[in-house]
DNA sequence: ATGGTAGAACGTCTA
C-alpha cells in the first residue's frame, strides 16, 4: 500500500467529514461562493443562442434516466453530452432517450464503468477517425458533426481517467493512465487544425486554483496535482479557450462536483470543477451564455456532478 | 494505516 502524505489525508477527511467543524467551514466559505443555483425554467441566455449544448457526469443513465428528463424539460438543450453511463451498448435505453424529443443518438458503452453518448435533436455524424486511447479499448469518447458546411460544429465529448488515489504514476498504475492519456490527447489535438470545435466532458481535473475547495490542501490529491493540471492545460493549449471562464473569472470559485462522502455537500460546498467546455478561438464571439447547475445536485438520487449548460450563437 | 458513499452487479472493482 502507497503512503500519502498526511496534508493530502487531511484534506481528504476534511472533505468527507463536515458535519464535524461547521465553524471552519462558515468562516473559510460562509456563502456558496457566488454560485447560483439553478431552480425550474431556464431561458435562453442572451439573444437567439442557436445551439445549447449540456455535459453531464450522469452516473449511470439507466438510474437517472427520470432526472435526464427534468434536465431536458428544464433546459431544453439541443444537444446533451454524457458521461459515465455505465451501460453497454446493446442495453442502452434508445426509445426512452428518443421519447424526450432526441431522434439523433450515438453512444459508445461498456459493461459496469465508462460509457459516453451525445444526444441530439438534428442529425449528427459520428466522427469516426478517433484513437482508442492508450489503446485499452475503454468508452471514453466519442464526437461528432453537428450542421453541415460552414454552419457544422464539431463536438468531443471526453471522459477522462480518473486516476485512483495515490497521485505517483510509478505506485499508481491508474494514475500513470491517466496522465498518459492526457498527454496522447494533447499530442492528437495538436496535429489537427480545428474549427468550430466543442469540447465537453468530465476531464476529472481541476485545473485552477479557484476549481477547488482548497488549493493548498488538494495539491497533492488526485485531481489538482501539478502533473495533472500542468498537462490539461498544455492539452487545452493546443487550440482551446476555457469558455467556463469566459462567464466566470478564475479568481472565482466554480466547482461541478461535490463528493457523496459528505453529509451536507452544500453547507461544506467542498467542491472541484472536474467537468469542463472549451471551445475553439473562432467560436468565442459566438458564446452566449453558461450555467452550471448545481440545484441538479439536490435532485433525488443525484449524480456526484452537475450538469454544465453552454449557449453558442449560430 | 485509515474511512466515508454510490453504482454495476452479486463479488469486488471503480469513482
Amino acid at each position: 500500500m502507497a503512503s500519502v502524505c498526511p496534508d493530502a489525508w487531511i484534506a481528504i477527511l476534511q472533505e468527507i467529514s463536515a458535519a464535524f467543524c461547521h465553524s471552519f467551514l462558515f468562516s473559510s466559505c460562509a456563502a456558496p461562493c457566488g454560485e447560483k443555483n439553478i431552480l425550474v425554467s431556464l431561458p435562453r441566455i442572451g439573444n437567439a443562442a442557436d445551439m445549447r449544448i449540456v455535459t453531464w457526469n450522469i452516473n449511470s443513465l439507466r438510474l437517472r434516466m427520470p432526472l435526464l428528463a427534468r434536465l431536458c424539460q428544464d433546459t431544453s438543450p439541443d444537444l446533451v453530452c454524457l458521461q459515465e453511463t455505465k451501460v453497454p451498448d446493446a442495453l442502452f435505453p434508445l426509445a426512452d432517450v428518443r421519447a424526450l424529443g432526441f431522434e439523433h443518438v450515438v453512444f459508445r458503452g461498456m459493461k459496469g464503468y465508462n460509457g459516453v453518448a451525445i444526444l441530439s435533436r438534428q442529425p449528427v455524424t459520428v466522427l469516426e477517425e478517433t484513437p482508442d486511447w492508450c489503446e485499452k479499448g475503454d468508452c471514453r469518447h466519442i464526437a461528432v458533426r453537428h450542421g453541415t458546411g460552414v454552419n457544422a460544429i464539431d463536438v468531443h465529448d471526453f471522459y477522462v481517467p480518473a486516476g485512483g488515489d495515490v497521485p505517483d504514476p510509478v505506485e499508481n498504475p491508474k494514475f500513470a493512465h491517466k496522465l498518459a492519456f492526457v498527454e496522447e490527447a494533447r499530442a492528437w489535438f495538436s496535429a489537427r487544425d480545428m474549427r468550430r470545435t466543442v469540447l465537453v466532458g468530465d476531464l476529472n481535473i481541476a485545473p485552477l486554483e479557484q476549481d477547488v475547495w482548497s488549493h493548498k490542501q488538494l495539491l497533492r490529491i488526485v485531481s489538482h496535482t501539478p502533473a495533472e493540471t500542468e498537462r490539461l492545460l498544455a492539452w487545452q493549449q493546443t487550440g482551446f479557450i476555457d469558455a467556463m471562464r469566459e462567464f466566470v473569472p478564475p479568481d472565482e470559485k466554480l466547482y461541478t462536483w461535490w463528493s457523496y462522502r459528505n453529509r451536507d455537500w452544500s453547507a461544506s460546498n467542498r467542491g472541484r470543477r472536474l467537468d469542463h467546455v472549451w471551445v475553439t478561438p473562432d467560436l468565442r464571439p459566438a458564446l452566449r451564455g453558461m450555467e452550471v447547475l448545481r440545484a441538479a445536485r439536490d435532485w433525488e438520487k443525484p449524480s456526484d456532478h452537475v450538469p454544465v449548460l453552454i449557449d453558442i450563437d449560430g
